[in-house]
DNA sequence: CCAGGTACTTAGGAGGCTACTT
DNA sequence: AAGTAGCCTCCTAAGTACCTGG
């Protein structure tokens, strides 16, 4: 790894020099090149294989396995490396680059000198502006100082490995497009079957509104407050939900209806007369629900958030400690001071800047005389508190069973209470309906902020959202909100300002809510529309390559790493408010290295960055040689901190994807890559005659390969070599029971050629059920160690939840026979009510 | 065009819960 | 009955996208 990172710095510098020799016109056929023509099970280990990344080992082997209580910080350290060690070759690099500082007050001073001088002279139109050129050197600033305080601990990046099995396959690229449909179309004669559906509000909302919002507010009348009993009255509800008390909650909503009608699809299939009338109403309905432009809703009514839990001020007994000596805080202090003593346990207390945030903070709710004795955070001893602390999650874990049942109560009457709302005529469950509780703030990966106190929210920081004619909800006692406001061209219910980085925070509704569903049934409606243009949009941009306008180009070419790898837009950020990490627009000249040639391929781009919670992206692609070629235009005369694609930002390509395709904007490659994915995966890998097991294992390994693209990574379990040599054993043991009772059916077979009596039939019979039990066991447990070695580093939910297109997996489910419930767990059910309502078996993405 | 602000989606981790093992 | 493994839910941070007003 460390001679790798090396060889690329030098690399790096060298090809930068490289003038680019432009437009040759060697552009080839690129795309097709680079992915899977041949889809046999080998595929799939080359899909695999770009887990590879770099060789990462597993962190086990460094980190030392302490059971149960210390699983989550062991996780947490883990990543902390994965950062630290990140940017810490980044900084061996850097220092190597400019003949190694070790004070860091020098190397800044020279850094910015360097900084100065190049934009002074040369390419200094070529740089955006000031405002960005101050931004660099902060930047800057910021790495020479976490260089400082890198530690030098030998740990593996990302804290991942590959897996053992692929270990001996040749050498990948690793470089994982997805397949395109371009090379192996997809059959797909249904391309037509929701032509109709337009994503964009203005299109969406524009339609017969006036004479259904009549309608509308009748019924409204009616029902403007359905409380429980009031509800079950209004027959035309298309809500059938609570007729049926099934176990699951009834489906909600009439998905597949209210969609179809979203989208002007009307159909004439009825079944009974129940049908029909629910269907008229949810047509009317739901065309009325097409609201002029922007509006969300029309009636909204909700109980306001729950608050944390006041402080409970410590026993006696407890002591803080500072310098030796017992203090006694007051309540304000003692309770951030509590904050810092549950995190004890975490390493990111020894951190620097951790400490600095808290401190400095805690500081700020100190009486004068506490701020006057308490100066050195150092002095400080919290360990009474620690385990005053640690002592009462224990107690809370070895209550008797009536007591957290107790719990347990009440909290369901405070969801009952409280986790619903009534939105248009319908009882929604809200998101997030508890206020987040003060604490300390701990940002992901290299956060300047971390440490920083969150403070406690009151009645008076919230903003309640609701509508007009319904009843405002109460504050408590003794307090007031902020501001009540009755704005219907938003979804949330209630918010308030974070005085971290000064965001707003937002109550909202559940996934499974119709406001939710409905906009996520639009992503992947507009995700298919790419799909039908998605090839001219390819050509256009690889005509862009050859543009005469700089912004052009590096637009192009940063769609073509959005299209081909799926990389997020990379919006600016602020410096120093948050992590350093960046996306496709934001790249720098340091996170990528061009390799002429690497590994017998031409034109390879190797990306090496932080993206999205500071989660390293690390791949080596092949490229088209104009991309190449472009690239290193790209790069001329910059330093590794200045933007890779210095013309272009998320704004100017969502404008120019806006023209391309209506609703079109950079996520929405991601979306589409993801889903088209799947649905390709699932086709090459599902076998006919495999049982349900296997088929599950063939859905997570079509999933694996879209977490892949997505670079949706988990650290691995702490337990993870543990629990796989337990599955290994009970393989073992299940081969060991199957030899068994395989001597066993031939001797009885063997019995009954001789004895031909039933009696010994009868035995043979039952030998042979045993033996294919055991078979199917066995099998079981082997596609279970397959599927779990797989997944160690990967992680599968957050692109089943955000990526794929649900009726792809419902279409399969049922294509198969598999239970959907193998794919989907209950609140996954829940949030694609919509997609099990409306897909079936032949659903094409 | 830009900066600041707002709304909403996407993300990984912590800790709880449950089912299973011993 | 206690221990444990893995799944699930909750939590909230961190993104994307777009709007507005200068």
């Amino acid at each position: 790894m460390e001679e790798d990172q090396s060889r690329q710095s030098r690399g790096r510098k060298e090809k930068i020099q490289i003038k680019v020799a432009e437009g040759d016109g060697a552009g080839n056929s690129g795309m097709q090149a680079t992915t899977f023509v041949e889809t046999t099970g080998k595929q799939e280990e080359r899909e695999l294989l770009r887990l590879e990344m770099p060789s990462w080992t597993s962190p086990l082997s460094s980190v030392k396995l302490t059971p149960h209580s210390h699983k989550h910080k062991d996780k947490h350290k883990d990543r902390e490396h994965r950062h630290k060690e990140h940017k810490k070759d980044k900084e061996k690099d850097r220092e190597k680059s400019k003949h190694s500082n070790s004070e860091h007050k020098d190397s800044e001073k020279k850094h910015k000198e360097k900084e100065k001088t190049k934009h002074k002279d040369g390419s200094s139109e070529k740089h955006k502006d000031k405002h960005k050129d101050r931004d660099k050197e902060k930047r800057k600033e910021e790495k020479v100082r976490a260089s400082g305080d890198a530690k030098v601990k030998k740990e593996k990046e990302n804290g991942f490995s590959s897996p053992p099995r692929i270990k001996d396959e040749p050498e990948d690229d690793g470089y994982f497009a997805p397949p395109k449909e371009d090379i192996k179309p997809l059959k797909r004669p249904r391309d037509e079957d929701d032509a109709d559906f337009k994503p964009k509000k203005i299109k969406t909302e524009d339609i017969k509104k006036e004479k259904k919002r009549k309608l509308e507010e009748e019924e409204d009348g009616k029902l403007k407050k359905p409380k429980s009993k009031d509800k079950d009255k209004k027959v035309p509800e298309p809500d059938s939900k609570k007729k049926k008390p099934k176990k699951e909650e009834e489906q909600k909503w009439k998905w597949a209806d209210l969609l179809k009608h979203r989208s002007h699809v009307y159909t004439t299939k009825k079944t009974s007369p129940e049908d029909l009338r629910l269907e008229f109403v949810a047509g009317v309905r739901w065309e009325e629900e097409r609201y002029p432009e922007g509006i969300k809703w029309k009636f909204l009514e909700h109980k306001g958030p729950v608050f944390a839990p006041p402080y409970e001020p410590l026993p006696e007994s407890v002591k803080f400690y500072y310098d030796g000596k017992v203090m006694k805080l007051s309540p304000k202090a003692e309770e951030v001071a509590m904050f810092f003593a549950k995190m004890l346990d975490h390493e990111y207390t020894t951190k620097e800047i951790f400490r600095k945030n808290f401190f400095k903070d805690w500081r700020k709710e100190m009486t004068n005389e506490e701020k006057n004795i308490i100066t050195n955070l150092s002095k400080c001893d919290f360990t009474q508190m620690s385990q005053y602390f640690k002592a009462q999650s224990e107690a809370r874990k070895q209550m008797s069973k009536e007591e957290k049942l107790k719990i347990k109560e009440e909290n369901e009457k405070i969801l009952k209470e409280y986790g619903f709302c009534i939105m248009d005529n319908h009882r929604e469950r809200i998101a997030n309906f508890k206020i987040e509780p003060p604490g300390l703030f701990r940002g992901r990966g290299n956060h300047p902020k971390m440490g920083m106190l969150k403070r406690r929210i009151m009645p008076e920081d919230i903003i309640i959202n609701c509508s007009k004619d319904a009843k405002v909800p109460s504050p408590p006692p003794g307090h007031k909100w902020k501001e009540v406001r009755h704005d219907n061209k938003v979804t949330w219910l209630v918010s308030w300002t974070e005085n971290i980085q000064g965001s707003i925070k937002y109550i909202m509704l559940n996934p499974s809510s119709r406001i939710k569903g409905e906009k996520d049934w639009q992503k992947y409606e507009t995700a298919r529309r790419l799909k039908k243009c998605v090839d001219k949009i390819r050509n256009q941009y690889r005509e862009d390559w050859k543009s005469k306008e700089m912004k052009v180009r590096q637009r192009a070419v940063a769609l073509y790493f959005i299209d081909k790898l799926s990389l997020r837009a990379g919006n600016e950020k602020e410096e120093g408010e948050t992590a350093d990490t960046v996306g496709c627009c934001s790249l720098r000249v340091e996170h990528i290295n061009l390799h002429p040639e690497l590994d017998g391929q031409e034109y390879v781009v190797e990306f090496d960055f932080l993206g999205k919670d500071s989660i390293r992206y690390y791949n080596k692609v092949p490229v088209e040689k104009r991309v190449f070629k472009n690239l290193q235009l790209f790069m001329e005369n910059k330093q590794p901190e200045d933007d890779l694609f210095d013309r272009l930002n998320t704004a100017i390509l969502n404008k120019h994807l806006q023209d391309l395709m209506e609703g079109l904007t950079a996520k929405v490659f991601r979306t589409y890559n993801a889903s088209i994915t799947l649905q390709q995966q699932l086709k090459e890998l599902t076998a006919p005659d495999e049982n349900i097991p296997a088929k599950i294992l063939s859905y997570n390994r079509a999933n694996r390969a879209v977490a892949i693209l997505c670079n949706h990574q988990r650290a691995p379990p702490k337990t993870f070599e543990k629990s796989m040599m337990n599955l290994q054993s009970k393989i073992d043991a299940k081969k060991e029971q199957l030899a068994d009772a395989r001597r066993d059916l031939k001797s009885a077979k063997a019995d009954a050629k001789v004895m031909k009596d039933t009696k010994t039939k009868k035995v043979v019979e039952s030998k042979k059920k045993a033996v294919q039990r055991l078979e199917e066991q066995l099998m079981k447990l082997e596609v279970q160690a397959t599927d779990r070695e797989e997944n160690k580093q990967i992680a599968l939910g957050t692109s089943k939840l955000n990526y794929l297109d649900p009726r792809i997996s419902v279409a399969w489910c049922k294509k198969w026979g598999v239970p959907i419930e193998k794919i989907y767990n209950k609140t996954q059910r829940e949030k694609f009510a919509w997609a099990i309502d409306m897909a079936d078996e032949d659903y094409e993405f």
